[in-house]
Formats: C-alpha cells, structure tokens, sequence
RNA sequence: GGCGAGGUAGCUCAGUUGGUUAGAGCAUCGGAUUCAUAACCCGAAGGCCAUGGGUUCAAGUCCCAUUCUCGCUACCA
C-alpha cells in the first residue's frame, strides 16, 4: 500500500451548547474512525478541528444570559472540548477561531483574494455613528418622517404612515444606539462573485476534473452532494457578501471598515487552515505541506453545510490559489432521538459531556451503537432501547463471548500459554482464507466511508470464530484428540489478535483491552489478516468480562430523563426595555372575527385571511400555514393588531397582524376571547 | 412554493451499469449444544421494494404523477 496523504476535517462544532450524540454519529466519530485507520495504515494525516466561536448566534445568546460573547464560548469551547477528549476523538488539533493566529490568517487570506480582485466591492454612503465607532442599519436610525412628518420614523419605514424610506430620506436622523446625529461615511461590503465560478465548478463537482486534471473520483462522492451542488449551480449562483456589520468575529482588515467583520464563509472554514498553523507550529511543521501538493483533503460534514463545503470554500481555496481542494465531502444526514429531532433549544437530546459523566466506562459500548445506525445515507434513529439491544446481543454475545472462550479455554488447557499450530484441515485452511479476506473489505469499505459496514465486517470476525469454536467443539476434542486441540485454539487466539487490530479504529479502548489480555499489540493494519500473530508458548493472561450487560433499568432512567426534558420549565426571553405608556396607547388591538382564509401561493406558512374587525373588513397575511388549516380558522375570534403599516407580502397588502402565543416548541396559538365577545371590541 | 436526498422484512440498513426464487444484522419461532457473559451454533418464518401509471422480453433499479420524511431556499408585520 503506497503511503498517501491526507488532511482530514470535522465540521467546526458551534460554540454556542455543548454537542449531542447526533453531531457525534454524524461527524466526529465516522472521522475519527477513518483517521485511526489512516494512521494505522501509515497514512500522513492531519486530523483538525475546532470550535467556530463567531457569529450573531453567539452574541444574541450573550446578550439574553446577561453575559459577554468570550464568556460563551468560553465556556462551550471548554465542554466541547472536553468531550471530545473524554471520547476519544483523536484530533490533531482541537482549536478555536476567536485565537489570534486564527484572526491573523483568515484576515491574510481575505487580503489575497481582495488583491486578486476576487472580490467586487458594493460601496454606498451610510451613517456612522461616531460615538460607537460602527455603520449603522437601517433600523438603528430614527428621524422625522418626509411625508407625514412623524419623529419617530425608522431608517427603512415609518410607522405612523407606512411609507417604505431609505436612512438619507429622513429629516433631523439620530442614532437610535447613542442618540447623536449620525454623519455620513462611505462603505464598502465585498461580495464574493460566485457566477464566475460556475464553469469549473460544474465539471469539478460532476466529473472531478479541475483545470483539465483529473482530482478526485466523483462516483465516490456522496448522491446528496452531488445533488445539491449541481442544484445549486444549475440554479445560478448570486454574489454573496464576504462582509456584515457585527463587532463580534474577524475584523476586515480593510482601514475604514470599522464595524465590520468578515462572514462566516471567510471566517469558518478558515478555522482548518489556521488550526492547522497551529498545530505545525506546536509540532515543528510547515502547514503549507497539509493544504498544497499531492494530499488528500476530506470534510467530514452534516448535509446541512454540504454548499458551504462543496461550492463555497472550494471557490474560496481555488481563488486564493496554490491550495488543494476537497477530494471528498462526506456529508451524513441527521440522527434523531427516540422518534423526534435533536433540538438543542428543546432540550431534547442526549448531550454527550452528560452521558460521558454518566457511563464513564461505556465509551466504547455508545460508539459501536453510533455507529451502527450512523445516518449515512438517510436519517436515522437513536433509541435506548436499541442501545441496549446493540451492546448486549452483539458487543457481549458475540465479541465479549468470543474472545472470553477462547481465552477461557486457554487458560483451562494450557495454562494462558498459546499452543502449537499444527496440521491443517480443509476446514482449517477456509477459515484462515476468512480471515485473510476481512481486513481487505474493512479497508475497502473505509476509503468508502461505509464505516457502519465495515464495523460490521470487523464482528464478522468475531462470529467467525464462534462458529469455528462451535464446529470444532474442542472441548470434546481435548479427551480424544488433544493435539489437534492445540491447533484449533491456536487458530482461535490467532482470532482473537486479529481482532485487536481490526477493531482498534472502531474501539479503540477494546482493542486495547484485547491486546492486553493476549499481551500483544500491534497499531499497524498491514499486520491484520494474518496467523502468526501470537507466538507458540506465549503467555497469555486471564481475560476479565469485556461487555457488561445493559440492564433494564438503564433504558428506563435515560426515557423517564428525557421524557422529563418535555415538562421541564423553558427558559423565555427576558423582559424587553420599558416602554412608555404613550407608546403602548398607540397600539390599536381590539377583536376581529376571521371570515375567509385561504393559502398564499408559493408560500409554505402563509395564510391570506379576511377579517372582520368591526370597524372593516380587512386582509390580513399571518404566518401560521403550519399550526392552523385555512378550514379550520375561519369563524374564529382573534386578536388583531390595527394600526401597523400595511406591507406587501408574497405580493399580497397585509392590513394588520393577528397576534399569537409562541411556545417554545414553536407551536402557534391564537390568543382568542374567553368570553363570547364580538369583533370590533377594543384590548386595552 | 422552488430545488436536492430519501421512503426496501417488526427494527437498523445493503442492493453495483435494469437480468434467474429481493439480501445482511438484530428481534421472533423451532432445533442442537454446554467451552463461554442463560452466551454460541443450525434452521424457519417474515417483503404488492411508499402509491398509481408508463418504457422494456425483463424494473427495487429507467420515465411521469401523487404522497410522506429530512435538508437547502423563499416566506413567516
């Protein structure tokens, strides 16, 4: 096997909650499974990941905790981290992209592109606000509207008289941040001009060729990724802004761009190439070698960041030249948990830093379960109940019993020592061939990225050898024929070292195990396959239990746990600044009866209801497709907002808003009158 | 709404360029066995391959329509 070299990535997990087992199954534990086969084939691999740590998200989560953004991710960061650790994900390099070599290279990089022009540039006149140094939006201007002459009209609209303005429209403009007049200040935002792309990328996504060359095996990538790029180009692809007005994350290196910070695009995905710095500096290496030449890169994703991976940073890496693209984005699809979505903010979700502290001595009994059921192709399911069914019927029975017996037997008959190996069977020979044969399809399987096969290819070692032990039926043997005993548990041992290698990328910590039962270890897959691997008259030590059973009542704690997660208290947004009296005077709210509804064309949660509010019949465009059929709204009583400025949406006038109750599933409710009151009466 | 990917045994999934009775593991049932963690081994049963059309000598596989699930996107005043 020619030694070949890869860089290989996990999606950068976001810094703002800790990781769930779907992340895990979906991401980090298929690549870190294909890692510790790389290195066990002699690869040379980089393995890089890191916290992304920039981004709204983050800052809105700051603001509603009362906390900074760096106190957030901090913290994330941390648990994240430790997680990874705890499970045994054997990255390289776990870093972060709020670190200051990561500000220096993603700045670095934005720079190469905008000296190659690859950037257009959109400047306009904005206001500025010079008390707090930043562009401001729309919306953070007020002013005195032009036409109706309102003072409190915003920067994109009045209120008061609806008309649709621009921030320059607005008489005697103040910042709605310190108050102050803004001045005007000309800005810049760059947009990465995707269109001009769409040539190579077609034939790179499709073909694998770039350039005439040929540089990845197209058929290797996965259909949803195809799919979805070539929708995306066929689409065409739209300039997209490098830039946003934020003040947490990579500042554009840009004099006068005060305020503004590069885009996730430019930010992220950078992580990989500046974690990778970091850790060539940590280890005396130059990063250029990870990310240029003759290397294989690989993006471990899930489907949602398959454009991001695929057509963006590819467009980003190729425009600032010399680096090598993804020879394949293995993008897997989503886990859900007992018959519902993972959902962070549900709280629905078995959080992997919680079940490492919980079954500290299960690490390798949850990755075998993951992946198994890893959603490689298609959403998959994580039950407790298969949990349990997985570790005790097929990592105990099987592997655990296997190796137990064979060990046992051992032990019984030759006190530990591995007996001789002496004439074969036919039978002999055939099962010698299996066992010659499983480490290739484990290795074909992997550069495949089927790992939840090859797992299973790797058991079939073990079932294997319960069969052998079954036919052979030593135990009968050992009163007739005890030299040929000696052959068959030497065969059985022989067993039992190939299944330290092969099982090491999977279980990492029963191979471990494994080895040290037979006192041999070997981290070199070239070893695997072969029945030399224990010498005659090794001593072998006293196997304890590998796989404890999973009891009942484990099932049952984990689903009463999560079960409980469905009542627990939600945490709801904090109050919101005071308003003064006046201003919630101004609000019209009174009663209206929905007459009509229908659907809004080409719009999935829009309802186009006519509504009598005593005073008219109006139209009114909400958006609760998804709660409520339009048959079964109609004749309601519901509350309505008068006096908002009417808006066009999907090109239909909204008169008004219908106001709603939100849970904190999403679920919408009407907030209707408790007695029998008739359209028109006023909420005061 | 547009686009992409899926819908195959009770469960988790394979099914290569269309080609004989649609496969595996687990679960279920029956048998055998006792070295081993009541484990292993053998066998059986179990599928209108989402639905409805079509192309073909031949369709899970190709085409069209419908439906459900997930993702991207638009839209949620």
């Amino acid at each position: 096997m020619t030694k070949e070299k890869f860089t290989v990535t996990a999606a950068l997990p976001y810094a703002n909650g800790p990781l769930h087992l779907g992340h895990v199954a979906g991401v980090y534990l298929p690549s870190d499974i294909f890692v510790r086969f790389l290195r066990m084939n002699n690869h040379d691999v980089a393995f890089i990941c890191g916290s992304d740590e920039h981004g709204a998200a983050i800052t809105l989560r700051a603001k509603k905790e009362g906390i900074t953004p760096e106190e957030i991710v901090e913290r994330y960061n941390g648990i994240i981290g430790k997680a990874f650790n705890d499970f045994g994900i054997s990255f390289d390099i776990f870093h972060r992209t709020s670190s200051e070599i990561h500000h220096e290279t993603a700045q670095e990089f934005f720079k190469v592109l905008d000296n190659k022009r690859q950037f257009t540039k959109e400047t306009s006149e904005q206001y500025y606000d010079e008390e707090y140094n930043q562009f401001l939006a729309d919306r953070y201007i007020t002013g005195t509207c032009p036409s109706c002459k309102d003072d409190g009209a915003y920067g994109d609209q009045c209120e008061k008289c609806g008309s649709a303005l621009s921030p320059t429209d607005l008489i005697n403009p103040k910042s709605t941040l310190s108050g102050n007049t803004p001045v005007m200040r000309t800005t810049s935002h760059w947009y990465l001009p995707m269109q001009n792309h769409e040539q190579w990328l077609k034939e790179w996504v499709n073909d694998g060729v770039l350039d005439g060359v040929k540089q990845h095996d197209a058929s290797k990538w996965r259909n949803q990724v195809v799919g979805q790029c070539m929708s995306w180009i066929d689409g065409g692809l739209r300039p997209r802004a490098m830039t946003r007005d934020l003040d947490w994350g990579v500042k554009v290196p840009v004099k006068g761009s005060d305020g503004k910070v590069l885009y996730v695009w430019l930010d992220a995905p950078i992580g990989y190439i500046s974690a990778t710095k970091q850790w060539a500096i940590d280890n005396n290496k130059n990063w250029k070698d990870y990310w240029t030449g003759d290397r294989k890169l690989v993006h471990f994703i899930g489907k949602d960041n398959i454009v991001f991976h695929a057509i963006i940073f590819p467009i980003l890496l190729k425009a600032h030249g010399d680096l090598i693209l993804p020879d394949n984005v293995p993008a897997y699809a989503f886990l859900n948990l007992e018959g519902d979505k993972f959902s962070t903010s549900r709280n629905w979700a078995v959080w992997l830093h919680e079940y490492i502290e919980r079954y500290p001595d299960k690490i390798d009994e949850l990755k075998y379960v993951l992946t198994s059921i890893a959603p490689e192709t298609k959403d998959s399911e994580f039950t407790w109940k298969e949990y349990q069914t997985r570790i005790n019927s097929e990592l105990a029975d099987i592997l655990g019993n296997f190796v137990n017996r064979a060990l046992v037997l051992t032990q019984k008959y030759y006190d530990g020592k591995v007996p001789a190996l002496g004439e074969l069977t036919d039978y002999d020979s055939d099962v010698i061939a299996q066992i010659n044969a499983i480490p290739g399809k484990i290795s074909a399987l992997s550069y495949k990225y089927k790992f939840r096969e090859a797992q299973a290819e790797a058991m079939n070692l073990a079932r294997l050898g319960n069969k052998y032990l079954a036919d052979m039926e030593p135990w009968k043997l050992v009163k007739t024929d005890p030299v040929r005993v000696e052959t068959i548990m030497n065969i059985a041992l022989q067993i039992t070292a190939n299944l330290s290698i092969v099982l090491q990328p999977f279980l990492p910590e029963t191979a471990e195990k494994l080895s040290e039962f037979l006192g041999y270890k070997t981290s070199s897959w070239g070893h695997a396959g072969n029945i030399d691997l224990i010498s005659v008259g090794h001593l072998t030590n006293k196997p304890s239990i590998l796989f404890q059973k999973i009891e009942d009542s484990l099932v049952e704690t984990e689903i009463e746990k999560l079960e409980a997660t469905k009542t627990v208290e939600t945490i709801f947004d904090p109050q919101k600044e005071d308003a003064s009296f006046d201003e919630f005077t101004k609000m019209d709210i009174r009663l209206g009866t929905i007459l009509e509804a229908e659907k809004v064309k080409k719009a999935d949660k829009l309802l186009k209801l006519i509504v009598d509010t005593g005073l008219d019949t109006r139209t009114i465009v909400s958006g609760i497709a998804k709660h409520y059929s339009p048959e079964e709204v109609v004749g309601k009583t519901v509350t309505v907002l008068m006096n908002l400025p009417p808006r066009k949406i999907r090109g239909v006038e909204s008169q008004g808003m219908i106001l709603m109750a939100e849970d904190a599933n999403g679920n919408l409710s009407f907030m209707s009158p408790e007695k029998a009151f008739e359209a028109g009466c006023g909420i005061h």
